[in-house]
DNA sequence: GTTGACCAATTACAGCTGTACTGTAAAACC
DNA sequence: GGTTTTACAGTACAGCTGTAATTGGTCAAC
């Protein structure tokens, strides 16, 4: 548990595109940005740097090129951050922004199903 | 929507309390404060402060004392907030940050309960 | 009418963030 | 082998954050 800093906004934006392709370097990581979220080549490679200082990320190099990948398992930051935006936000208590994603943020039906099925399963597994 | 400067951790923290007591002096809020949770009253000072020039709280002088309350509804706030995050750290897909609230994060068996409800409720009145 | 207790306003300040430019060196192309 | 592209390290830099000390004003009690 050595705490690491916690993720900036933008930080965690950039973690979570490198999450979704498993590992990558700092063309790959920029190139999977959505078109319409504009950012710059070396801003890409400032917070890979950063997410690496701060722990969160490890390198190989490949050549000349280095390959980011997790060094911390990306449930391990999504629990650390929200937990700490619960805690804030919410005193701790996660019912309401459950609540809150149900009420005010359409969630469809599909989804809805989906929940159901989620709580169903986990009152099926846990006696 | 004269969007506002999105809330640091810090600031959402002492909005949080603001809004549970409805309204309050810096001291107010500075004593509602959790003894663990140690924070100097010039601090809460600033933070209040910088929340009103944000435009998230407003002002009324009861004498020589300021007397801050919510500008924007905290629904509003949360919203946002949690979109933010949501956009940042799940891509905007909101079921997964769910899953993670009932599967990672000990939702007690009281809370499952209270989501069933929800749940039904929803289904129940949206035809 | 000075002193102490409060409260507010001002100022401070280092570290973090978002965003990027520069310099430089290796790789790839002619 | 000179030129263009790519990639990385280093540097920049203003604005935001977290945290607070200092200064100044007002009323209440001497």
């Amino acid at each position: 548990m050595p705490d690491r800093p916690a993720l900036s906004r933008g930080e965690m934006e950039v973690a979570r595109v490198l999450w979704q392709l498993k590992k990558g370097t700092v063309r790959e990581v920029h190139d999977a940005f959505p078109e319409e979220r504009k950012i710059d080549f070396t801003t890409v490679q400032t917070y890979l740097r950063r997410l690496e200082q701060k722990g969160y990320l490890k390198v190989k190099m490949d050549g000349r090129t280095r390959v980011y990948s997790p060094r911390v398992k990306p449930r391990t930051v999504i629990r650390e951050t929200v937990d700490d935006l619960l805690e804030r936000l919410f005193g701790g208590d996660a019912l309401p922004l459950m609540q809150h994603l149900i009420e005010d943020r359409g969630i469809g039906d599909k989804e809805l199903g989906q929940l159901r099925e989620l709580l169903d399963q986990l009152e099926a597994g846990d006696d």
